[in-house]
DNA sequence: ACAGTTAATGAAAAAATATGTCAATAAAAA
DNA sequence: TTTTTATTGACATATTTTTTCATTAACTGT
């Protein structure tokens, strides 16, 4: 999703794409892994954005389906760019570091939970972590 | 997971299984589809269950692997009675159900993953979404 | 470029959600 | 029973999210 499109898809339904709301999206492209409400607000304050606006811009993107709202097990609340393709991330525990994986072949998994449950699966959310190939040597 | 296997758990670990403890985990029991803590106090006010016990016995199932946490995409938290262990949530998108499905072998990509990236893969978190069988029908 | 129109922003208030404190209570142990 | 310890509930506090509304910025037509 490259900014230009992005600001046509706003202004097709009479919005508009303001340097806040670019701002807030470009800050989610360039952290692949997801960022709180929370951190996006400290890093977009630095260009007087305000908490409002990051709560109101990410509903809204998240409405369009261009972020996706993830939690972990530790109950923390993220939001994640929506990539197209399918990828998923690998993320370090320890330094948090995330890399991209792309190869992950869940078809025939869903077939069989499909099979099993009934239910039509139509996606799925996973996330790897460990630990990089940094913070195995230090720790 | 039956009353008696739970209340012998809390003992195992030097806790009480009281009778609020008790109602909390009857009332997610018969609700498959989950409760948000809101809808919980709502019924267990009846019962004069504070609002405090059931955050606190709520954690406390969650900790032991009895309660899971699951979102939907509309952001409301909900918890729902599964059994411990390593299982993943099938989710439906329009009614909040979810099934539980506990055969997920990632090993294969798990290893894949790790011989390309160099991480050390120590787990994964997975959900599924997609359409329940009653759902897909009235649609 | 300019005025008129409409949408978006930011600051603050309000509401909703979650956690911490502590005296009173209830359960288990001695 | 008495003592000990865990748990509860009321309240206070903290955190997170939404609403309100005057101001500002972006589009529209001229």
């Amino acid at each position: 999703m490259s900014t230009e499109e992005l600001k046509a898809l706003f202004n097709q339904s009479g919005q508009r794409f303001t340097a806040q709301r670019e701002a807030v999206w470009q800050l989610f492209v360039e952290h692949p892994r997801g960022l709180t409400i929370a951190q996006a607000t400290t890093v977009l304050a630095e260009r007087k954005i305000s908490q409002t606006t990051i709560y109101r811009t990410v509903k809204n993107l998240q409405d369009m389906g261009y972020l996706r709202w993830v939690h972990n097990p530790e109950g923390e609340h993220r939001y994640l760019a929506t990539r197209p393709g399918h990828t998923h991330m690998l993320v370090c525990r320890q330094c948090d570091r995330a890399v991209e994986c792309s190869d992950c072949d869940l078809s025939v998994l869903e077939q069989l939970i499909a099979r099993k449950t009934d239910f039509t699966v139509e996606g799925h959310y996973l996330e790897f972590y460990g630990l990089c190939p940094n913070c195995r040597k230090t720790l």
